[in-house]
DNA sequence: CAGTATGTTACTATAAAAGTAACAGTTAAT
DNA sequence: ATTAACTGTTACTTTTATAGTAACATACTG
């Protein structure tokens, strides 16, 4: 499927802002950690600070903290900020009416997925940032 | 994050499979349940041949069936069969020399994001086709 | 007011998935 | 044998999502 990174890219710079305690953290600074652009770091913050887990300070002097602490910080708070739909997809085309399979399989599928992807947040919730930071030296 | 649909895909042919049970299904008919074109399904078939989910027939007359009962296919075998590497994607670039944390996320996300998907699996085991099946009349 | 940073938008490039077409090979039936 | 009906596979195009880039108005510091 699809290899999307905005899960990892967000974690990173969550990461990076944990292990710069104590000081604001350019754009410019975690985009060169990322080999990414700042603005690419910034609209990712920018959700980051919607979901209350930075705060950034714009001006001189200016950059991104931590506000919680890493174990109050979950993958699936992460998660909840970078992802936007459904984990798997269905289908986004007419059903062929003739058939019962391609009219109701849409529906069943959404809930099928649905629980799938709750018991995945449930694990998810259960992982802390605190893993990942500890586990960098 | 990504809106892949091979996995409903694989399903939707599977069902189908079902509900036409003691015949040949043709790869024509299923794209037109699936409202794609029969080249698609074919791919799609062979994979699920390979796995001994189906049985595919060539020539006159030919076409798929169903090779287990629908109480022994899980949705994970099935998500087996269309997934290719990692669910969540972890970074190809270079890492960042000169940052710890560049340099050593990676391996951390891969071990966090295997828990999450050996998980996933797991969960998705028990969820059998038969479950989609039996919802449809 | 000069310098440095963000927020946001508009745009381009890249890569993955889906869609399409074509055709050799296989089988069934006449 | 010949024809018709299928599959398997490959090569190609289109579409869409994500990533990357650039630019600039705005905000804050000293």
């Amino acid at each position: 499927m699809a290899k999307d990174r905005s899960l990892s890219t967000a974690i990173q710079i969550l990461t990076l802002l944990s292990k710069r305690k104590g000081t604001r953290v350019t754009s410019d600074f975690l985009a060169t950690s990322l080999r990414t652009n700042p603005g690419l770091v910034r609209r990712v913050l920018s959700k980051l600070a919607t979901a209350k887990l930075v705060e950034t300070t714009v001006g001189k002097h200016g950059g991104s903290r931590l506000l919680k602490r890493e174990s109050q910080i979950s993958i699936s708070d992460i998660y909840d900020v970078v992802q936007e739909g459904p984990l798997f997809g269905t289908f986004d085309k007419e059903p062929f009416k003739p058939c019962p399979v391609s009219c109701q399989i849409g529906d069943v599928l959404s809930d099928v997925y649905e629980d799938l992807e709750n018991d995945l947040r449930k694990k998810m919730s259960k992982v802390k940032l605190s893993v990942v930071v500890d586990r960098i030296v």
